[in-house]
DNA sequence: TCTGGGGTCCTAGGACCC
DNA sequence: TCTGGGGTCCTAGGACCC
């Protein structure tokens, strides 16, 4: 029997912002947009903060804090749709980098407590505690004791949900938000779980929410309950099953607490559709930037790549992408930047673009290309051609 | 008032090989 | 003249997640 966590930072960006912002406590405000928006000094030492009235652009919410989603706007909903539902919420900048160091803060401090943590993203993570709370008093108590070890690290409240699996973990985290704990067993499941949305399982989109929905099916004990047979011919062999054993809370996925990534990407929105003629120069500027942001990234994080691809969104948000793999690993942003041309060339070219991405895939560690690799692989990591490697 | 940026996994068809 | 079975790699699209 595992005991496994999940924590869930509360309103994270919003939350880092507000220990910037204090006078902000209490007012309805969203983290989106682009840097441009920054609150500026006044005279007499007050911030004058911009609001979601004065916004005009692209952008979509990336956190709201819990008084402007009483107001009905939530993260990824457009900045002007939210502006006519909140148009008084104070909006503030996305500012990733001190997003990215509290991340880190909190991380250290539950790894402190419980080692065995997997990263889910910047702002929330699994923890298997099955070890750790044997030793410190049990779930609860250990739950507690990471709970005001990452207040202490950080200023800032979670909400954690401790039960046998991930995704049991998953939705108790959900229950008690903000600043909750959640303790289930397995006997918890009719009660607690079962009168759930079945759209609230990780892994139920979307999509599959209303195809559920239009054959009768709304909450996790209505799913529990269908014939897995009819749910497997409903939703294929693979997810008709997965969606039987998740409604019945089994889930046996490990904790794992290292990753290798599989792709690299850097992707942008355009202030105004480009036409791939028309705008050939302004597009030509930001795809050759994309491909270097993402050699940059490659070398930052010490990977090269096989494959090279572009993604195209239209101007009626059609998304189209296009790959090659090419001969040899690489990491050069001129040779990405030839890949990638060759990769759009491929694309239907008529209409506006919305947005213009790149893609490495295909990746391998840097230092871990076998001693047998062709030349081209290893002059590119400037090696001795006779010089073996592990 | 149109909807960001960065990922993962799955499916499916075609090429190519034995 | 008609017609195997398996395996892997590549490409494209789509659902889903934070």
């Amino acid at each position: 029997m595992r005991w496994i966590a999940h924590l869930d930072m509360d309103a994270f960006y919003a939350s880092v912002e507000l220990l910037r912002y204090p006078e902000l406590r209490g007012r309805p405000a969203v983290v989106g947009g682009a840097q441009r928006n920054a609150p500026e000094l006044q005279a007499d030492g007050t911030r004058r903060f911009m609001t979601l009235r004065d916004y005009k652009g692209r952008g979509v919410i990336t956190t709201a804090t819990y008084e402007a989603r009483a107001l009905g706007v939530h993260s990824g909903m457009g900045l002007m749709k939210a502006a006519a539902l909140a148009s008084d919420a104070v909006l503030l900048p996305a500012d990733f980098q001190e997003y990215r160091r509290f991340s880190r803060l909190f991380k250290a401090a539950v790894a402190e407590l419980a080692p065995l943590v997997e990263d889910r993203g910047i702002d929330e993570i699994f923890i298997d505690l099955t070890q750790a709370a044997e030793a410190q008093g049990g779930v609860r108590a250990l739950g507690e004791r990471i709970k005001s070890r990452v207040r202490e690290a950080t200023g800032l409240t979670c909400s954690i949900g401790i039960t046998p699996n991930k995704l049991l973990s998953k939705l108790a985290s959900e229950l008690a938000k903000p600043d909750g704990l959640t303790v289930l067993t397995l006997e918890d499941i009719p009660a607690q779980i079962w009168p759930l949305p079945a759209r609230r399982i990780n892994g139920i989109g979307p999509k599959a929410s209303a195809r559920l929905e239009a054959l009768g099916i709304r909450t996790i004990g209505e799913l529990a309950a269908a014939d897995p047979q009819w749910l497997m011919e409903q939703f294929g062999a693979h997810y008709g099953a997965w969606l039987h054993d998740a409604a019945h809370g089994r889930d046996e996925r490990p904790v794992v607490t290292h990753r290798e990534p599989k792709s690299l990407s850097r992707e942008t929105t355009f202030e105004r559709d480009l036409h791939p003629r028309e705008d050939r120069e302004a597009l030509g500027a930001v795809f050759t930037r994309l491909c270097e942001q993402l050699a940059a990234d490659l070398e930052r994080n010490g990977y090269l790549a096989k494959s090279i691809g572009v993604k195209l969104r239209y101007d009626d948000f059609r998304i189209v992408t296009r790959a090659l793999t090419l001969p040899a690993h690489t990491r050069d942003a001129q040779e990405i930047r030839r890949c990638a041309g060759r990769c759009l060339k491929k694309g239907p070219l008529e209409r506006r673009l919305r947005l213009l991405g790149v893609r490495a895939g295909n990746l391998c560690r840097a230092d871990a290309l076998p001693a047998g690799a062709p030349a081209a692989e290893r002059a590119q990591l400037d090696l001795p051609l006779c010089e073996g490697s592990k």
